[in-house]
Formats: structure tokens, sequence, C-alpha cells
DNA sequence: TTTATATATGTTACGTTGTAACATATCATT
DNA sequence: AATGATATGTTACAACGTAACATATATAAA
């Protein structure tokens, strides 16, 4: 899988772009993220990085670690399932529309797809109505993925 | 505020009708819940029974009873704040349609408010084309309220 | 190159949310 | 009063997350 390589590359040129670092440590991170096939909790992260790096990263730098990777839009943060997910548009480097991240309860496998337009704005305009600023056009939906929705 | 009192009598009935029991602790804290301007965390409501009640209720405690309460579609939790709210429907008996929650970030205020029918679906068609289940019909927002959005 | 400055990471010590496992108390019925 | 079901208490802990302060590493300027 040197693909990863190839993604981590972008996303090294994508910081370097915005005047920011994409360190080892970062890196290490993400390609937690990338390899993943779920989400994964900023712990699970600390489990990756010592397997597969030797490195013991504490919870305080994962955590600052995500936080950067989310502000240079390669990570994403999801808050219903306190577990953080590469961006899939990660590579690609056009620009996000709304996600809706579809979340497996049963197994953490996501989904980021984008919004309708129409349904993004009905959300808004109802809280609009009811006195409401949406802080963020990210909706989050607990789910059951096909295989888990079976067993 | 003997509304309140009104409140709690309606859910005892409403238990009763359904063959649970709303015990003293229970209504205790759904009363918090029914006095509170914003949604609570389970240590805030553990809190306000300490407070109103002289009651120290454990946290073992305080999360079973919010379970059993929220089985009673009473009290609803917020998944996104990890908190609770009392169900904006508790006095009228009508059927409940899916709930769109606005939770202030800022100083947790909530307004629940159903979600057009056609919003729902549209999220829900969208999850079923990327192979997903909508596992609850509940949609947890993260805004910020008419003050709060001047602060 | 060395110094200064900003950026990144480490350390310690906690706070909050939540639950497993087991014990006791209270209620409803015979 | 005895029984069984329901409700609550106790202890001990796990996971998530951060504040405050210390150190290390990179970058730019002298």
């Amino acid at each position: 899988m040197d693909n990863v390589d190839s993604i981590i590359l972008h996303a090294d040129q994508h910081c370097k772009a915005r005047g920011a670092r994409l360190t080892i440590k970062r890196k290490q991170v993400l390609t937690g993220l990338i390899l993943s096939k779920k989400a994964l909790s900023a712990y699970e992260l600390i489990a990756f990085c010592k397997e597969t790096y030797g490195e013991t990263i504490p919870a305080m730098s994962v955590y600052r670690i995500l936080e950067f990777l989310e502000d240079q839009v390669l990570v994403h943060k999801l808050n219903l399932a306190k577990k953080y997910v590469a961006c899939m548009h990660i590579s690609c480097d056009h620009a996000h529309a709304a996600p809706q991240f579809l979340i497996c309860i049963s197994c953490s496998k996501v989904k980021e797809v984008s919004i309708n337009e129409s349904t993004i704005s009905e959300l808004s305009e109802t809280a609009k109505n009811a006195g409401y600023d949406l802080y963020s056009r990210q909706v989050e939906l607990n789910c059951l993925c096909e295989r888990c929705v079976l067993a």
C-alpha cells in the first residue's frame, strides 16, 4: 500500500501550501486514520502508533495533533461517536460540501457523503425559525451498516 | 409553579398506563429537567437533587433513572452534548414526529422541533443509498442561540 | 553560526462521563 | 409474613479529555 504514501505526500503539500507543517508524529496519526477501515478514538490511535512505530505518544499530544489535522481539513471529528476519521476528500483538492456522516454504531464503520443542498438548507431554515444558528454544517447520524444490520 | 406538579402528575399517569412506576427519585430527576431552562448532564442532575431535596443519588442510579425516563419517552438524551432534556411533548399525549434538537453549544439551551417529513426521508434515503440504515430518527445539531450568537 | 522566536511535543495531575459487578432495599402479591 | 420482581446503593474502574507548566525542535534574523 504505497497508496498511503502518496496520500501523505499530498497532505504534506497541502499543509505546506497553508504554511503548516505535517511533522512525523502528525503523519503517523494521519496514517492510522487512512489505513483504518473505521473511525478510531484518540486512544486507539495512541495504540496504533505504539504498535506500528514503537512511539508512545501521550494523550495530550494526540489530541493536539488531531486538532491540527482537523484545522487542515485532513480529518473529521465525529462528536457523536467521539472518534475520528480521515476526510474522504483528502486526495482530491476540491471544496467540501456539507458532510453527512453515517456512523455504524455497531462496528464504527463510517461513510462520509455530501448532503443535498436542499436538505441542509431545510435544516438550517428550521433552526433559524426556532431562533438558532447552525454552528456547523456537519450532520452525524447513528446508523447500522449493511453488515451489522443483518447480525 | 405548580405547573410542574401537573406535568409530573401527567407523567405519573402516563407511566402507570404503561405498567411502569414513577418513583420519588425518578420524579425528582424529571423535575430537575422540567425546571431547567437548558440541557443538564447526569452529574448536574445529581447536584440538583442534592440541593433541592437533600438527596444524594449515586451516579449509577441517576443513569438508570435517566434510562427509564428515556424509555417512557419523558426525556431525551442528547448524545452530542452528553446531556438530557425533558421531552417537549411531555404534557401532550400526541405522537412524536422525528425530533430535531437545536443545541446551543455556548449555553446548552435546547429547542426540540419536529423535522419535516421530507427532510428526514431525504437523510434516510441518502443513508440508504450509501448502504446504511438510520438507527434513530433523532437529529442533533450544534447551534448558537439568539442570545449567544451576539456575545 | 549562533541567537532569538515561534512552533511542537512531553509531563503531571485532574475533571467528566459512564458502567460492571455485586449488595441491599422496597414494592406487589399470595 | 413469605416470595419474587423491581428499584436503588456501593465499589471500583474504564474511557475521554484538558489545564498548566516544562522541554525540545525548527525557522528566521543577527
